[in-house]
RNA sequence: GGAGAGAUGGCCGAGUGGAUGAAGGCGCUCGACUCGAAAUCGAGUAGGCAGCCAAAAGCUGCCUCGUGGGUUCGAAUCCCACUCUCUCCGCCA
């Protein structure tokens, strides 16, 4: 969320902000009802102090034997009144809790302005995609014809959007999971394996709730949430504490399966991995001193960009435009890996900055000895999507007979597994 | 799931209605002493909100002893609910 003062002190660089993502909140109801619970603090403080001093008096008074009935009676009332305001304060104090919630991230001054996808902004290639000398067929058939997907029977047991992998379609997600995990614990970020699933307050923490609860899967009668991406858990690790400066930056990269209601995506990409209710990803996650976290971005970017580059996996980056970023993001890349089936370039990963948007929420602040605690900028991107990198490879190493070959960086993976060959 | 115990500052720990974010200790920071260090001595050492201020610094006030509510002129202290932690039993991967 963004800071209460700022946003009443600049209320215009706000505005312009929500203008540029194509918002339509309006900041007037929010800036009268800081004024009204500005007023009320005050004429409460007030009275509280005379409370304290009063009561102070009663204290000396009744110790000496002297008689205090008469102020008694006063802070009687005075604490009735104080009482009364207390209660307009707190319902004030949610009602902007809740303004505040709902109003997103301000865009960095280097995201292009846009309205939607079509503005997002290339800014560099990958690799050539392949030219087939024979049709080259989507994931989902491959996946089948090899018998290492099994999208039917994931209907069967779950539902529309659940898929079971075998054989060598288990050994290959296990053995992404397990390259991505390794690369990046190489590139110094430090395992963790989260909880997948978490309370309200963490979801609060990230920026999914309130605002969008309907994405989400929550457990009847709790309020706990299957978590949507490792970034939920792993952000909120550090939720409410004050880091030692010089802890700053700490990396952090985690697998996790990942649960998304898709809400509103009925009849979207409902055929192969690319849509999943669950599907299993590497996340990165950074926590950073807020002068570092631009440079830390594109070093991020670099991270997950690496593990595309290694599976030879063309791909290319663009930059988010201000009507298409994310909620709580300030500034986005996405990788968008080369799908022949689509034939074109498909989102596999989101690298964002958030500033200190998300540890605002989450209250998560560093120290210098001495100084002022202040918040962390967080960052987190996919490193990456597994599910979709399958997809990826099994369409960009199709062979003509059928066969998928396995990019040389995994045999290791899969037990010197070469190829993956069509059952007889 | 059953029974019991507990939650105080960076840490340990005192504190059962009246000066006080809170004795004492440890740790940490700065200073003195020292060639230097240790020891010793001195000072300091939580966070949030509002107001004054362009801002920072500073000053004033309010709030915070797990969380929320109650009693009271006044609550770390009394009452209620909740959360979490620990111990024993049961169950379980």
């Amino acid at each position: 969320m963004l800071d209460l003062r700022f946003v009443r002190a600049h209320p215009e660089v706000v505005a312009e902000a929500l203008r540029k993502r194509g918002s339509e909140i309006s900041l007037e109801p929010f800036l009268e009802l800081d004024r009204k619970w500005r007023e009320k603090l005050a004429a409460a403080d007030q009275l509280k102090n005379r409370r304290n001093v009063v009561s102070e008096e009663i204290g000396r008074r009744k110790k000496a034997g002297e008689e205090a009935e008469e102020l008694v009676r006063e802070m009687r009332e005075v604490s009735a009144r104080i009482k009364e305001l207390d209660e307009e304060i707190r319902d004030l104090e949610e009602q902007i809790q809740m303004a505040l919630l709902q109003i997103p991230n301000i865009p960095h001054e280097s995201v292009p302005v846009g309205r939607d996808s079509s503005d997002n902004v290339e800014v560099r290639r990958w690799g050539e995609p392949r030219k087939f000398d024979f049709p080259p067929r989507p994931h989902w058939e491959i996946g089948e014809a090899l018998d290492i997907i099994d999208f039917e029977r994931g209907a069967k047991v779950a539902g529309a959007r659940f898929s079971f992998y075998k054989g060598a379609g288990a050994r290959l997600e296990r053995a992404l999971i397990n390259f991505m995990l390794d690369l990046h614990v190489k590139h110094g970020y430090v395992e963790v394996f989260p909880p997948f699933i978490v309370n309200a307050d963490s979801m609060v923490g990230t920026g999914q709730l309130p605002k969008f609860a309907e994405d989400m899967f929550k457990l009847e009668g709790r309020s706990y949430y299957l978590i949507p991406t490792a970034e939920v858990p792993v952000t909120n690790l550090y939720r409410e504490e004050i880091i030692p400066a010089a802890r700053l930056p700490i990396y952090h990269c985690a697998y996790s399966a990942c649960f998304r209601a898709e809400a509103g995506a009925a009849g979207r990409e409902t055929r192969g991995l690319i849509r999943q209710h669950q599907f299993n990803k590497v996340e990165l996650v950074k926590f950073t001193r807020p002068e570092t976290s631009y440079e830390e971005l594109e070093k991020l970017t670099a991270d997950a960009e690496r593990v595309l580059q290694l599976l030879g996996l063309p791909y290319r980056v663009v930059c988010l435009c201000t009507g298409d970023l994310g909620f709580a993001a300030a500034k986005t890349y996405d990788l968008e890996v080369w799908l022949p089936s689509y034939g074109e370039y498909k989102e596999i990963s989101s690298c964002s900055n958030f500033e200190d948007y998300q540890a605002r929420r989450a209250n998560i602040r560093f120290k210098e000895p001495g100084g002022r605690p202040r918040f962390v900028h967080t960052l987190n991107g996919s490193g990456l999507a597994v599910g979709r990198t399958v997809a990826a490879i099994l369409e960009n190493y199709q062979q003509e007979d059928g066969s998928v070959v396995i990019p040389e960086v995994l045999v290791p993976y899969m037990g010197g597994q070469e190829r993956i060959e069509p059952v007889k």
